[in-house]
DNA sequence: TATGAATGAGGATTCATTCAT
DNA sequence: GATGAATGAATCCTCATTCAT
């Protein structure tokens, strides 16, 4: 049973208020941990308040991510990069990337958690990884069709496998805290993707050229 | 408190037979469903006997881990890599570690799982990934020393991200079933790596070599 | 962490229900075999209502020595004693007690059996009795400056010896059945008061009375 | 079913070997709290063979407090009082018992414990108390027709009353660790009991008699 | 006799969810 | 819509006791 939008403008607030508090005691306790008395506890309402909105906590956790993912989708732009420098254009994905991640770092644990608990949140974040990587997969495509990429390595897999460096490693530093400097992280994930597509690397790190 | 080894002959077998059948029901029900009696079910003994070798559930599935762990770390030895090819070298451990976590794929599952349950198994994984990563980052930083290795990247970042990459490329591709050719996958992976550090073919950063 | 008091009359309700039934248990079953379980039923609701009250047996059974300490500790004023007749007053005093007792005699026993495994009961009752002596010490001590008690006793000794030898000796009557004439007892409670004193008669230590 | 006497010696070294485990781990842990493994483990044996000599916790302790019992009913005599001098009588009574009770306060507290949990210690200390309390309330009638006690105090209701002033008061000194000078406990409590029954003082305390 | 592994009954407690007010 | 008391299913875990070795 999906909840009905609701229509007043206090149930609107109130569910709002519900949303707000789950992510608040989410990012406290944890998925599991996380019990619905506690949600609406926050949210300042009854407990069976809960229910006139939400059929359980994946649902409310659903509400949550959606609202997310309107912010992460659609980030305001804050690099534009010209032309047809893919080198430039992977920093500046990355950098946005990992900027993202930092702010949200709790949440994107949480998310992760979640994959791992219930299978409907795993099957999303499989397709979305999907769509994702078929995106960068054409990309590369085309630019081993134009010469610019080194040829020998699978475009589907190789976006896969750089989607999941970054990702895998945005997690381990901020979720998991490894020790490690945060300043050149974003130079060396996109080095380290630029290398491994062989693309020009000029652009990125121009290397000390022309004669002095 | 951790079990005092079994004393007696019969109560070796009785601890096998609950590790054996733990693992058997963690694979079918996942760590949360599985309850202490569907272990105990499973192995053929009575609920308590369980509690004479193990404190709970997450007592037990570290010993999973360890005897899993006893088989992943010392592999039977299937490759030998001559001399000081480093690409010959990744090619292997890839190839060796993609083999292993097929072989395990459910269990594999069964950690991240866990990992991301229960702060202590989080905090062994940490620390195992931190290990493995300093280890190839003194390799990475003696070949960028001796001018084999893409001098641009930080050491113990790029190690990081690569491993990262290889684990998680290898978790999707198992464990979230994503269609992947896994023939190609250890040849892609290999190749990401290498040119990711600018290893190969000796045309990037030409090895100190022939006279100049 | 104490319950919060019941915010509505069906709550009020229930938790009254939950101490009478507490106590029908508690005196029919004994602490120790007591059930929460068996409260529950009794007082004709849902196990887990019980915990919507009480963290734990222990702290329905504080409830219910509070309810009954409101009652002993505000006994509806049945002798009045004038004037500074001392034996009169024990008398009193004596009298009031063992009808109390009398009236509340499992309890007094479930007390006693309480006191004997809660460490925290224990720690109550102790600190009840040492205030109760306390105070009948101040007498003591003050009949003694006027010459009207032995002042060969300890006040505070003396005070907690009576009062165990009164308080004993009707948990012995009462819950140990011990076979004695009850109409005797108050009687002879209040002669060996008074004598242990020397308060009687005038005759051991004659009040500074008329004129030398 | 009651153990047969331990016919080897063997079965005779295990046998006090338990009993000496099973007061050491009563003091300690309390009646409740101790269970059979603690104290086959404080032993030294194997649990199972608690079943070789006990039934169950009550049957251990009751050898144990048989043990004790032999000890303190038939203490090495200390004092002889000479003559017909009660009040003499009454205070080395007194010390002794005392005495004894502060050299077993630990093992004291633990039958009070157990008598207010199982039944059957409950009604043999009952009878014990009882026969105290017949053969006090024989002397005091004997002194009552002899003109030396006060008449008008029950001779059995008086004797168990004074018996429990003395328990009781050790009970809350040595147990309940009420603050209470140890030093002058025996000598009031001799006087109190002195007075209560009005016998004639003068030994115990000798009145500042005759004229110097 | 001694061992100690195995047994399994038994009760506490949590918390998602319902529903009368 | 909101409330919050009531529900009760579902597991965990302990430990006295047995019995094969």
């Amino acid at each position: 049973m999906v909840e009905p939008p609701a229509r007043t403008r206090r149930g609107e607030r109130t569910r709002a208020a519900l949303i707000a508090a789950a992510r608040v005691v989410f990012e406290r306790e944890g998925f599991l941990e996380a019990r619905v008395c506690d949600i609406t506890a926050e949210a300042g309402v009854a407990s069976g308040t809960f229910y006139t909105y939400f059929d359980d906590k994946a649902q409310i956790f659903a509400a949550i991510v959606e609202a997310v993912q309107e912010d992460m989708l659609h980030p305001p732009v804050r690099e534009r990069v010209e032309g047809d420098d893919v080198a430039a254009m992977i920093a500046a994905a990355n950098r946005e990337y990992l900027r993202a991640y930092a702010e949200n770092a709790r949440l994107m644990a949480l998310f992760e958690q979640v994959a791992q608990i219930d299978p409907e949140f795993r099957e999303l974040r499989r397709r979305r990884g999907q769509a994702f990587a078929e995106r960068n997969a054409k990309l590369i495509s085309r630019l081993q069709r134009e010469g610019r990429a080194d040829p020998g390595v699978d475009p589907l897999i190789a976006a896969h496998a750089l989607s999941a460096m970054v990702g895998r490693t945005a997690y381990a530093i901020h979720v998991m805290q490894q020790e490690i400097d945060r300043e050149a992280l974003a130079d060396t994930l996109t080095r380290l993707w630029v290398n491994a597509l062989r693309l020009d690397s000029g652009s990125v790190n121009p290397a000390p050229a022309g004669p002095a």
